[in-house]
DNA sequence: AAGTCATTGTAACAATTGTTACTGGCTATA
DNA sequence: TATAGCCAGTAACAATTGTTACAATGACTT
């Protein structure tokens, strides 16, 4: 563990507070699709990944959601930090994307470590930072782009998480995550393939020229 | 100034931190409409807003805006925050919404209490977690809200900011903030007449039971 | 092989939002 | 009181997105 520590924060963290981390933390295994936080949830420990990724999704009054963002290897959940710190419910749910592999640290000593180490601080403030600014792109998506210019970007986007250029999803979970109808995006994927961007399959989506 | 903090901190920062700030932080009066941070901009100072409200709004590729949310007393703005430790660009505008009080802390001192003060750091996340809760009720009502039910959300969070059952927009400056046509909202807005929830005038609309 | 179910394609239509154009009223200033 | 510019009302139409319905196909089970 504490090689997998130095390789994803090492140059993030000096070796003592690696060293905490690796004492009071303990590794976490997740399978792909599996729900690792819901809203309403409290969190009692704030996960670090170390590889794969997490999709953070929100959900509108009739239990239908939309996607906001990834996170990856390097970072950890913002919401996590304040959730537990102020004891707050998590207003987001989480799920696993790929499988993924995490370390998690127990909710007391995020406040200690902000307070002895400099770099921790700098840690937590840059992914607040960091979430902020994709809720900016998040937003930015929603309030200006088109349902097809949507669709394209979260093509790629999927596509690079899980690096690969299929994209394992069916119409209707690509609607249920961009909050519109399976109808919609048939027909814009059937554009996409006419311009031979793409190549619709079922069950899955090859990804050409995009 | 020292009376203006513990009103409004007092119950946030102990005694010796109110003194520091007291110490190291400047006054600043900004008016109605005028301009406090432009995208791009680098921040040296960080700003904790004593009375009024700033709006913070995004931009898009052509240079249209959508408004993001609103500052109150007691805020802080978290973008400052960490374009000040990192150097990065501001990603939003901000301006202000009504006549403003501020004081104005030497970015330096951020990162020093944030070490030295256990509120302080309390109050920095507690402020970030208010942001992206607000960045989540932001999103919440683009992707899940039709256009009519922003726009009255919007006409009642204009008139509680301004403390105001007048809301002082024209149709074209409503259009800029929720980024769409003037044309749609003066529709939108006559329909909301025609149900007598508003009284439309010039360059004013009167909420009267939305 | 038959049946079932999820998935995709597609048509037809409805609702919402965006655009263009024109009107008339209000206000400020010359 | 002219006149210019901003503001609001409205019609007509276009584009986008959402909804309903149904058919065809593939995958899987029995």
């Amino acid at each position: 563990m504490i090689q997998d520590l130095k390789n994803n924060f090492g140059h993030l963290f000096e070796a003592e507070l690696l060293q905490e981390i690796n004492q009071v933390g303990s590794y976490k295994d997740v399978a792909e699709g599996s729900k690792m936080m819901e809203i309403g949830d409290y969190v009692r420990s704030m996960p670090l990944l170390i590889s794969g990724a997490i999709k953070i999704l929100r959900e509108d009054n009739n239990g239908d959601e939309l996607l906001l963002y990834f996170l990856e290897k390097g970072d950890t959940c913002a919401m996590t930090l304040t959730c537990c710190l102020g004891e707050t419910k998590s207003e987001i749910r989480a799920i696993a994307e790929t499988d993924a592999t995490l370390i998690m640290v127990p909710v007391q000593k995020m406040e200690i470590w902000a307070g002895k180490y400099k770099s921790w601080r700098k840690f937590v403030f840059e992914s607040y930072h960091n979430r902020l600014n994709e809720m900016f792109a998040t937003i930015d998506s929603i309030a200006f782009l088109k349902m097809d210019e949507r669709l394209v970007k979260y093509l790629k986007e999927k596509s690079r998480i899980s690096e690969d250029r299929i994209v394992h999803s069916t119409h209707q979970e690509i609607a249920y995550e961009l909050h519109t109808s399976r109808v919609v995006i048939s027909r814009l994927l059937k554009k996409l393939e006419n311009l031979n961007k793409i190549a619709l399959h079922r069950n899955y989506i090859l990804i050409k020229n995009i």
